[in-house]
DNA sequence: CGCACTCTTGATGGTCATCAAGACGGGTGG
DNA sequence: CCACCCGTCTTGATGACCATCAAGAGTGCG
């Protein structure tokens, strides 16, 4: 049931079998839930965290006129608001884009079992620290990558992190999105990522349509995203 | 020493006197450093991670035609690459932008400290997850805030962050950063940020000159970023 | 079959980048 | 002490990129 969890956990880390039982002992519950509906909202105070089993979810804000910015999508392995069990209440909300099935865990599951394995506690703080880590690089994108490079490098992220878990490989992957969310995730309007998207496909790059990335040249995409994958830490971490 | 640090962390936690003891014992060494110097490269493998104490630091990565973008400031009080101790090689580098003091700690002294409370690891925790809560509003700003509006709510962060080390009040702060430094945060050029710093003083915003913020009208310039300051967790922290 | 949503394309305009040049100001050396 | 120099600031002119507005086509579903 977490094997892309774990899969996740052990690209980067050792995990042990008995790290392996506290987590998923800590699992109070495995939920099945529609698309488009809103998990945490924005200020709430939160008692739980959410590990993805399946379907993609996302990170956002929105602005007073309604504009909404995605900060950052989960695939499934993720937990969608880890972070949630320090800040108790989240900056942002959070939002299935999918039907999802999820596993709740609940913050004094986390608590007792960060206590019980400092490996744990140390891989889960790790793995927050990605997130920021993939914050940053969309700062990245949003402040100086042009709207086909930003494109292109949400794909390459994508293609990477789905790649992990086995949901991509190099000729591409689902990714169940309409053309609104995606500009929702890089900045733009619905119309401009309809014109980009045509032009990677003209560009015999990738091609974007019912819900699935057809990558038609990985390399030629990660040139124009100047994608470099070291912010998504995918190699195993030294021991020390 | 490290007041402005133990300032920002007893804002949002109970911090014990022994808790305090453990920080102080940390440091390996304080450092002074000129303005202008990379203290990390991206990539690098790190062993120490760095306490701000006075003056400013920037995380930043560099695209290969040379546009920076700033990912995030770092004010006295701040730990400036707290995530490195998990990442090991972190994905971008920092920065000196004024002449600083810093106090340096090793990893093996966090891994020590981290262990022996609890607390503190969970503090930590919570630190670098603040973090990742201004790269999300930073990723917001970039998405959807237009250039006058980035301006103002970079200002009303800083002088939010900069007031809980007494470093700001209502009426403005010390900033000794030039156009290009702000434009390098903001995605934007240091010709448009001329023009924008004009627009804020013609609105009676706020005036920026010789490296001091003097606000006019701090609501009036919350209200033109649509700034909250929800994402900068500046209650005290349930004890839950 | 009709409705709603998404996609697609064209026309137009605004925001911000780019290019260029002059002003200002602080520091240095003759 | 003043001339010079360099970095920074400032402003204007022009243009690119992306937003906005609008309308029609495609698609799935009740």
């Amino acid at each position: 049931m977490i094997e892309r969890h774990l899969a996740r956990l052990r690209l980067r880390h050792e995990i042990s079998e008995s790290d392996v039982a506290l987590i998923r002992g800590a699992i109070a519950e495995v939920r099945e839930i529609p698309a488009g509906r809103t998990l945490v909202e924005a200020g709430e105070r939160l008692r739980v965290s959410t590990l993805v089993l399946d379907g993609l979810l996302c990170r956002y804000k929105d602005m007073k006129d309604g504009q909404r910015q995605i900060a950052e999508l989960h695939v499934p392995g993720d937990f969608a608001d880890l972070h949630s069990y320090t800040l108790k209440r989240l900056d942002h909300s959070i939002l299935t884009l999918t039907p999802c099935r999820v596993a709740v865990v609940p913050h004094v599951e986390l608590a007792r079992i960060t206590k019980a394995s400092e490996r744990l506690a140390y891989v889960y703080w790790f793995s927050t620290n990605l997130d920021a880590a993939i914050h940053r690089e969309w700062v990245l994108s949003l402040g100086r990558r042009n709207a086909l490079a930003r494109m292109a490098a949400l794909f390459c992220e994508l293609q990477a992190r789905l790649q992990v878990v086995a949901l991509a490989d190099q000729t591409g992957f689902a990714l169940p999105l309409n053309q609104t969310q995606l500009a929702e995730c890089l900045g733009l309007t619905s119309v401009h990522v309809n014109r980009v998207l045509k032009e990677l496909r003209t560009r015999d790059l990738v091609t974007f349509r019912g819900g699935h990335v057809s990558i038609r040249d990985l390399a030629g995409l990660q040139r124009v995203a100047e994608f470099d994958p070291g912010y998504l830490y995918l190699e195993r971490q030294p021991a020390d």
